[in-house]
DNA sequence: CGACTGATTGAGATTGTTCAAGTTCGGTGG
DNA sequence: CCACCGAACTTGAACAATCTCAATCAGTCG
């Protein structure tokens, strides 16, 4: 939650400038002009590092944080340390659970992140007066809990090859906010223990599965982050 | 969905009678008289036997049901069969995807039911014009998520006897919707195959999960269903 | 060039599944 | 009231998937 000099240097650029395709769909698509104008100016924009921790499990919350470009990860953990991802969060949705003085999970930068901050307050005052702002975050909520119960099947009934499978689909469909359809090549968001805690696995079995899908010649990786998926019908098939 | 002779006994009973702590809690509690007399004449409480389908995955739905007793279990089927719960609801729970022209899931009665069922159209009009209604949904909607985030920590990361001893305690503290805290005396509302379908175990596993509890003295188990938490202390404790 | 972090690979241990009997429960009919 | 039946549940033994632990490899930073 520290501020850097990177983060300084990022006030420069104001918030109402750039009209890309992130903000139409978000939640600044939802206001009107003097909303926007009134919001900008208690708001900032920050670029924040992979592993800063936006909020932590049972702390209390005074911002929520709009993200525009980078991956978020929620996630909770057991009493003795047992870690578990319950959902990630790409550009442009909002960071935090609405109403809660307490947040129920931990949010942490899984990329390099841009967010736009904004204090509790302003955005609870700004959804009683707005409805098309507060269906759009209705419909976050439901889009979410769908998310949710997808990856409960996941996470419940899958094998661990196909829950890998899985993974890269749900990045190749969602990484990039602009595009329609699947990224081919992308660099993975994620270290190998986030999927691993995300996928509800260990490091060993996620690794070991990505070598099978390597030499299975349905995905090349480089570096190992960049991936290409070669054989996306393949993929699909072993999503079980 | 078809309506049984129990149905139309069950019509008998006027909807705007009873006035016990399920209806103040849930939907019918944020309706104003009118508004409750006007719903009262486009809704049927029905009863439904353990096992009747109220939507199917992929299925248009054209009615909420509201949960007035009983539980409603929330399902997803994989292509080959693999099934996975991915939520219970208890009254006054308001079953069915908001928004949604297709339901994403089955909703199937785990046990015995009473529902009132509420036109899609005329929920979602109400929904528009009031606005503690509204607050309510969007609140139940958020409350899900976080079941949903919380449940994937026990899918992906407890294990069995885990999985077990927090399934018994989720039931215990939500069965009885007027109950303050847990139920230490109750009948599981579902099958072994219902809980393991819930846990991604096996019927095997949970039976012998249920066993080695039982011979720990936590709890006692009567005629399959009927289940006394004997210790609940020692049972939170296995819930990792 | 080391030291370090993150990822891969291998071998053995563990957990949970599968398959195959039994057993109990609840209902039915004599 | 009891015998019988099917469905639901339990139990056991062998097996498979995943985890654990340990060694190795690759890339990065000083």
């Amino acid at each position: 939650m520290d501020i850097t000099r990177r983060d300084i240097h990022s006030l420069d650029i104001p918030v109402l400038c750039k009209s890309c395709d992130v903000r139409h769909k978000g939640m600044c698509g939802a206001l009107a002009p003097e909303e926007l104008l009134q919001l900008s100016r208690q708001t900032r924009q920050i670029e924040q590092p992979a592993g800063t921790e936006l909020v932590g499990e049972s702390t209390d919350v005074d911002a929520y944080d709009n993200v525009m470009s980078g991956v978020v990860k929620l996630s909770k953990t057991l009493e003795d340390g047992r870690q578990q991802i319950i959902g990630l969060q790409f550009a442009p949705d909002l960071v935090g659970r609405l109403y809660a003085s307490e947040s129920p999970m931990t949010a942490e930068a899984a990329s390099d992140i841009t967010i736009c901050r904004v204090p509790k307050a302003t955005l609870e005052r700004l959804v009683e007066r707005n409805p098309v702002l507060r269906k759009r975050l209705m419909d976050q909520a439901l889009r979410e809990l769908d998310e949710a119960r997808d990856w409960m099947v996941t996470l419940g009934r899958k094998t661990a090859a196909e829950k890998v499978a899985s993974l890269l689909l749900l990045i190749a469909t969602h990484l990039d906010p602009d595009a329609r359809g699947e990224t081919r090549v992308f660099d993975l968001p994620m270290s190998r223990l986030d999927i691993a805690d995300y996928l509800g696995l260990t490091i060993e079995t996620v690794s070991r599965q990505f070598s099978r899908l390597k030499s299975d010649g349905i995905i090349t990786i480089t570096a190992n982050r960049h991936i290409e998926i070669v054989n996306l019908a393949r993929l699909k098939k072993r999503c079980g």
